[in-house]
DNA sequence: GCCGTTTTCGGCCCGACTGTTTTCAGTCG
């Protein structure tokens, strides 16, 4: 069993558990250890072959838990779980997928309807048997009818993150119009650069919580209403999302920010570290506890010591601010105390562009275009990559358009240096494919020519494990080949990686020397941050590509930063931070 | 179920909002 599939059984225990009430605590416990195996690189494996290891030295692993590890490696089932599943409703996590309807209420459904599906609820509610539940009333009933056609379509899964990225921005801009904000940010997932984004956070100050609050239903993009108190209210905005905003006074806004940030498991962790510390951390600032108040329910907090920004509340605990990126929830308190924190890569590190397309295969834009387009982005140098011959769908290039591609940038690279040193500097490159029985589409005597070469897989993506695999390391071990396209094909909420074996993909790329990508584009974001951060260990460098179809599709450079912060990169782990001649010197020496 | 530079037992982050309540449980983040 991988590392994935034990964190998989652990939050399904978690799951289950919480479902029967079990104590928070266990539950909590679960899901801990489901996170710390889940965010691992080393295969779990490994350790029990090390001797000199124990696998309760990791964070939230027990004498229980390690042997339950051991059980599932041994024989690929644990007697805990099935015990729980069998006792478990299979409706239940249909049911729990209803907005507002948590373990407590669909136990009370199921046990007294005997509800098995979501069109069964529906049935009850307009039957009008739900309400006649103890603790359900009309009102209950009426907001489960409705939150039931929110749950059956498929439309409001997890928006893309460049996709919640310009609700964001529409929103943030519309709700400074309001004259009585006086600080904004979004908070949440968007803040942390996740792949996908549930819900969206925004948090202000301002001492006229209604007004703001009202600013925000009386948005043009503002559907529904779904609750509004003193301080915090909840919309549906555009494609459906919802929008939580709370305001805080001026003096509260560092801790609402970096409270609604969270990540959930982050906030646990700084606030336990802060009760070590005789502190209290909530989403007004950070308090002192005097003796006796730890143990009284609501603790009557004296004056607070931090809040107005971020900066101050990590501080009060003895830390260093903590990139937004990183607070997940694994061992970034732990490095930020030691100060080992790594210096993110920023857009601005950025100097050339590795992978994109032209009007010649599947692009919208001349080469002239993209030049253009790639110069008014600041680049310094860009290589064209333009699909091979396999690709016919895209009308890939044979030897020959190729070669006459390749001379039309030797001919623009020379105007470009006409007068003094050019604006930019055009590799000639080109996106190989690597072919279902093994080797590439275009042959070592035209590769060699090249600057810059991206293989990739784009047929065959059903192939078996080994088979993949081995089609990928080939290419790796091609003296030609610079760097590895998206090297594992999944496309978010569309379609799963392709079954590759990862680990020896990177360990082929750190024996070789080959570049893997990650591929900016926000449906790809491939490789994603867990297999990047493991490259980055095994010593791989990696190259942040847009794969850039026309001249907008440069804008999406940023996706590809987050995904590399999230991995914990930085300017040194990406090649195309380097100057060209610096980045020559780190390519493969090619055979002559 | 985990954990310990006070502790091997007794803690484990914290608060807003809603509905159905006569003081709070459930849900959410």
């Amino acid at each position: 069993m991988t590392n994935a599939d034990i964190a998989a059984v652990f939050d399904q225990i978690a799951d289950i558990l919480e479902y029967q009430g079990a104590g928070i605590f266990r539950v909590r416990a679960y899901r801990t250890a489901a996170r710390t195996i889940g965010n691992m690189i080393e295969s779990l494996a490994t350790i029990r072959a090390d001797a000199t290891r124990s696998l309760t030295d990791l964070e939230g692993i027990g004498t229980d838990l390690a042997g339950k590890i051991e059980t599932l490696q041994n024989t690929g089932t644990l007697p805990l779980l099935e015990e729980l599943q069998a006792a478990m409703p299979p409706a239940v996590f249909e049911l729990m997928r209803v907005p507002g309807l948590g373990p407590k209420k669909v136990k009370l459904l199921i046990d007294e309807l005997g509800v098995t599906s979501l069109d069964d609820l529906e049935r009850a509610c307009r039957d009008g048997s739900v309400q006649q539940i103890k603790g359900f009333g009309n009102k209950t009933q009426t907001i489960i009818l409705k939150n039931i056609a929110f749950a059956k379509n498929p439309a409001h899964a997890r928006l893309l993150w460049s996709d919640a990225d310009t609700i964001v921005q529409s929103l943030l801009a519309y709700m400074r119009i309001c004259t009585q904000v006086k600080k904004i940010d979004a908070a949440g997932s968007w803040r942390r650069g996740q792949e996908t984004v549930g819900d969206i956070d925004i948090v202000v100050s301002s001492d006229h919580a209604q007004t703001v609050m009202h600013h925000l239903h009386a948005w043009p993009e503002t559907s529904s209403v779904l609750l509004s108190g003193d301080t915090k209210t909840s919309v549906r905005g555009p494609r459906n999302v919802q929008i939580d905003l709370r305001v805080v006074g001026d003096e509260s806004f560092g801790a609402a920010l970096q409270y609604f940030t969270g990540s959930k498991e982050h906030n646990v962790r700084l606030r336990s570290r802060a009760r070590e510390r005789g502190l209290t951390i909530n989403e007004y600032g950070v308090y002192k506890l005097t003796q006796g108040e730890a143990e009284a329910a609501r603790p009557a907090h004296s004056a607070s010591i931090a809040g107005e920004t971020e900066l101050d509340i990590y501080r009060a605990v003895g830390l260093p601010w903590i990139p937004p990126e990183l607070r997940e929830g694994g061992d970034e308190i732990i490095r930020a105390e030691r100060d080992k924190l790594p210096r993110l890569l920023n857009q601005e590190d950025i100097r050339g562009d590795l992978h994109m397309h032209t009007s010649a295969t599947d692009g919208e834009n001349t080469l002239a275009e993209m030049i253009h387009a790639a110069i008014a982005h600041g680049l310094e140098y860009i290589a064209i990559t333009d699909h091979g011959q396999r690709v016919t769908m895209a009308h890939g290039l044979d030897k020959k358009r190729l070669l006459a591609q390749w001379e039309e940038i030797d001919r623009l690279n020379e105007s470009l240096a006409e007068n003094g040193p050019p604006a930019i500097v055009v590799l000639k490159g080109i996106e190989v494919d690597m072919l279902e029985n093994g080797g590439l589409d275009l042959p070592n005597d035209v590769l060699k020519q090249a600057d810059w070469v991206v293989a990739s897989l784009h047929y065959g993506q059903k192939q078996p494990r080994d088979r993949i695999t081995a089609r990928i390391i080939e290419a790796i071990e091609n003296p030609h080949v610079s760097s590895i396209g998206h090297p594992t094909g999944r496309l978010i909420n569309r379609r799963p990686a392709y079954d590759v074996d990862i680990e020896a993909v990177i360990e082929a790329a750190a024996r070789t020397g080959t570049f893997l990508e990650i591929n900016a584009n926000p449906w790809r974001l491939d490789l994603n941050d867990h297999h990047a951060a493991a490259a980055k260990k095994a010593g791989v460098k990696m190259v942040i590509s847009t794969d850039a179809h026309s001249t907008r599709g440069f804008d999406v450079m940023r996706c590809g930063i987050l995904q590399a912060r999230r991995a914990g990169l930085e300017a040194g782990d990406i090649v195309n931070t380097r100057t060209l001649g610096d980045l020559r010197q780190l390519m493969k020496p090619q055979l002559s």
